[in-house]
DNA sequence: GACGCCAAAATCGTATACAATCTTGAAGAC
DNA sequence: GTCTTCAAGATTGTATACGATTTTGGCGTC
């Protein structure tokens, strides 16, 4: 129930709230995402809750066991890695790309998420801040203009918040490093060598300060995750 | 009705059968996908049908129009080149991983599905052929061992057999080229550099065998193309 | 004859109903 | 006291029903 002003619950609007509360850690892995129950936070039918929930398991955000229902997704180990593998495929050279075309408005754009992103986390909203750091990386790839690619990356990135969940080990400092700024420098400077460089050991730093042993998660309520 | 022992339908294997359809051409670009016409011919209502729709559409096999209905894609120019330009990001590197892990049973099976391809094409069976053809890409994702690269790739895949649809010139030879041949030399030897640069300049090769300019299609009857 | 309008038919979107499967918990045997 | 069994409850899977939107075809007007 995001949106102050009442929102028509559809099964892709549903799916989109429900993706927000997983993105901001509202909603940890393992829950459960049972239909009826979902239903009735939305004020809706089965069908639509389950359309929704199909939905978000084509993302790999939410795994669907035949006859038990839906869960948030738990990556495991070797999940977290091959994200971080594939994020480091792509995600580099669209830097490189997006330093490129990049326009004034864009640079500004990036920068409101970044403004946004240190807002949240002074406001002690780190599952917000969380979120407007990954939109910081969607935002890269669409400026790209690569709508295919932007589309994996999107995936990639929700599921890396996922990742985060279960792996986290600095509970503090989220995406907060410099990196988002350095790379800022080199888009506003058109440098894609140094964006795709850039861009390349942030996501190596993300990986490498994940603890890939340790499990951490509590589900909570439902209704309690979804309120606001 | 693929599969002679009679298959139980599902959302999953309707989508599955609906996707090998279009792999193999006997779907094409534009055709309507109606809710009733699909669930008479699997027999079944047309609940399942709408998940199976939903799964394909999800893979950008499928478009669904709200309150129009479901209509096998047309990919634009635009997103044919982004689909290849995200190919050449993933695929080679992944080839390089899949040489030097690659075992004698892999290379044994990416030999069976050359050769199968090669059997279809002279059968005939150019859909067939297509179809086997991007098993071979599929496969090598598959062998490095790369879960989450290789939706990805299957994914870009699927799409590409839309796009050669939709934009191919030469008629005759498909990916009969000497590129999967050459591969497979690079990968018996283990040599990951080859591989890499032989899988980089194969998909380039596709990309250029396209004309971006005409479009060519015909859809047919829906009953016609998944009857066997 | 061409265009526009309106009603009927077809198709999709959502809700509800019923069937199949799984979970839970209590009763009974050892 | 622990384990097994089985039945009742809960939850998901599929089918059907109804409402909303779009498409289609015919009629009338210009």
């Amino acid at each position: 129930m995001n949106e102050l002003n009442t929102t028509v619950w559809t099964p892709d609007t549903i799916a989109q709230d429900l993706e927000r509360a997983i993105h901001e850690h509202r909603l940890t892995p393992g829950s459960k995402l049972g239909e009826d129950e979902i239903g009735e936070i939305y004020a809706t039918s089965r069908t639509s809750v389950r359309a929704a929930l199909q939905a978000l398991s084509h993302k790999r955000l939410v795994e669907l066991k035949r006859n038990r229902g839906a869960f948030v997704a738990q990556p495991s180990v070797k999940e977290a890695r091959e994200v971080f593998e594939a994020r480091s495929l792509l995600e580099p050279r669209t830097a490189r790309s997006a330093a490129t075309r990049m326009s004034d408005e864009d640079l500004a754009r990036l920068q409101s998420h970044i403004d946004a992103e240190h807002t949240a986390l002074h406001a002690g909203d780190n599952g917000r801040a969380l979120y407007l750091s990954g939109e910081f990386h969607n935002e890269i790839a669409r400026i790209a203009d690569q709508v295919t690619i932007a589309a994996f990356v999107a995936e990639l990135v929700s599921r890396s918040s996922l990742i985060i969940a279960l792996y986290w080990q600095r509970r503090a400092a989220i995406c907060e490093s410099t990196a988002h700024h350095m790379l800022m420098k080199a888009f506003a400077e058109g440098d894609g060598d140094a964006a795709e460089d850039l861009m390349k050991s942030h996501l190596l730093d993300l990986l490498t300060s994940l603890d890939l042993k340790n499990k951490t998660s509590a589900p909570g309520s439902l209704a309690e995750a979804l309120k606001r």
